[in-house]
DNA sequence: TGTACATCAGTGAACGCGCGTTCACTGATGTAC
DNA sequence: TGTACATCAGTGAACGCGCGTTCACTGATGTAC
C-alpha cells in the first residue's frame, strides 16, 4: 500500500501534529505510539516507517510544536513586538486552558528533563528562542539588562502557566490571580507602563 | 509476618519517602511501586497494605515532599525570613542538581495537571504555602503589592528550576545564566536593593 | 502474669493490560527501458 | 507513451516486558480472659 511522495509527507505531519497535541494534553509519558497513530488515522507501523523510535517522534514534535507556538507568539506581539500583547497572550486564561494550540515548553517543563538527548536539546533551542522574541521587545529597559529580564520573564511565564494549570481545578480563583499577578508584574520587569487592572475579557469567563 | 505499630509506621514513612525522591528523579509516570517497594526494603504487596493506591500514595509523598521542603525553605530563610536567602537557596544550582532534596512542585510542575485530583489539591496547598512564605518576607514592598509579588516570584522560582534543569545538560552556560538572572531580577521585583554578581561559591563547579 | 486466639502488616504468585518495537507481507508508486 | 519491475509507505499480527492491582497465605503482634 505504498502512497504517494505527497501523502506520506502528509501523513508524517498528521502524526507530528497528532502527537504534540497529545503529548501537551496528557503528557509524554502519557500517551502511546497506538495512539497517536490512530489520532493521525494511520497505524502504528506506519509510524515506524516515518521515524525510528518514539524518542525521534517526541525530538521531532516538539520542535514542530515549538514552530508553531513561536509563530503565534510573533503573530501576539504584532508589528512592532510590543511586550504587553506577549504577555497577554502567553499569560492569558485561554493559553492555559487551550492545551492544543499551547506552547510545548508549558505543557512539559518538568518532563524535558527526564527525556532523550535530543529532546533536551530540543528544549533548549525553544527557551533560547523565546528568550530572544521577549529580549528584542524590552525596549524600555536598559540595554545591558535586557537579557537577565528576558531570562527571567521567559521562566516566570513557563512556570506561572505550568502551575496556573495544576491549580486550575482544585482552585480556580487562585489559578486567575496567578495569571493576572504574573502579567502585571512581569510587565512591570519588562519596563511597561503600570496599568490598571486586567479588563474583563482576559478573565476567567 | 504482623510487625510492631511502630515498625509498620517506620514501613510507611519509609515508602513515602522512597517514593517522593523517586517521582522527584524519574517524573510520577516514570517511577512503578515495584521499585519504590524495593527502595523502601519491602514488597509492592507491603504498599498496597498502607495505601489504598499508587494516586493515594502519590498525593500523600507530595505532601511530605512538601512538607519537607518547606522547612528547609524556612531554615535557609533564617529568624528573620530573608528573601535574599531564600531566593539564594531555592535558585542554587545545588536545588537544581539534587533532586532528591529538591522541592516536589518544581520536579512535577507540569506533570501536576495530569495527576488525581487529591494530588492536585496538595500541589495547590504547598504553592499557597510557598506564596505565604515569600510574602512575608517582602518587607520593602508596599503591603498591597505583596501578594501579587509573591505569587509571582514563587511561579517563576517553579519555572526557572523547571527549565534550568531541562536545559542543564545541553547547555548548562544557559542553565547557570538562567539560575542567576532570575535570583536578581526575582530579588529585585521583592524589593533587595541591587547587588553585584553572584558570588563564586553559588556558581556551577 | 500466663495462655489462647483474633488481628493484620507483609509476602509473593498471578491477573489482565497496554507499552514500544519487530517483521513478514501488501500493493500502489516511481523508474528504467 | 507503454510496459516491466523494483521500491517502500503502510498493514496488522506477534514479541517480551513492566505496569497497577488482587489475593490466598504467613506468622508475629496485640488483646481478651
Amino acid at each position: 500500500v505504498r502512497v504517494t511522495k505527497e501523502k506520506a509527507a502528509e501523513n508524517r505531519t498528521a502524526l507530528l501534529r497528532a502527537a504534540g497535541r497529545l503529548f501537551r494534553e496528557r503528557g509524554i509519558d502519557g500517551v502511546g505510539v497506538a495512539e497517536i497513530s490512530k489520532a493521525a488515522g494511520l497505524t502504528h507501523g506506519a509510524l515506524y516507517a516515518q521515524f525510528p523510535s518514539k524518542d525521534a517522534l517526541v525530538a521531532e514534535a516538539l520542535a514542530e510544536g515549538l514552530r508553531s507556538s513561536r509563530k503565534r507568539l510573533l503573530e501576539a506581539g504584532g508589528e512592532e513586538s510590543r511586550l504587553t500583547d506577549m504577555l497577554d497572550f502567553l499569560l492569558s486564561p485561554s493559553h492555559r486552558d487551550d492545551l492544543a494550540m499551547g506552547c510545548p515548553m508549558t505543557a512539559s517543563a518538568s518532563e524535558a528533563a527526564r527525556q532523550d538527548e535530543a529532546v533536551r536539546a530540543r528544549f533548549a533551542d525553544g527557551f533560547e528562542g523565546l528568550v530572544s522574541t521577549l529580549e528584542a521587545a524590552l525596549t524600555e529597559v536598559p540595554p545591558a539588562e535586557r537579557r537577565e529580564r528576558a531570562l527571567t520573564i521567559a521562566a516566570a511565564q513557563i512556570g506561572a502557566v505550568a502551575v496556573a494549570r495544576a491549580v486550575a481545578k482544585a482552585q480556580p480563583r487562585l489559578s486567575d490571580e496567578l495569571l493576572d499577578a504574573s502579567r502585571r508584574v512581569l510587565g512591570a520587569v519588562g519596563g511597561e507602563r503600570a496599568r490598571g487592572r486586567r479588563p474583563a475579557r482576559n478573565r476567567r469567563a
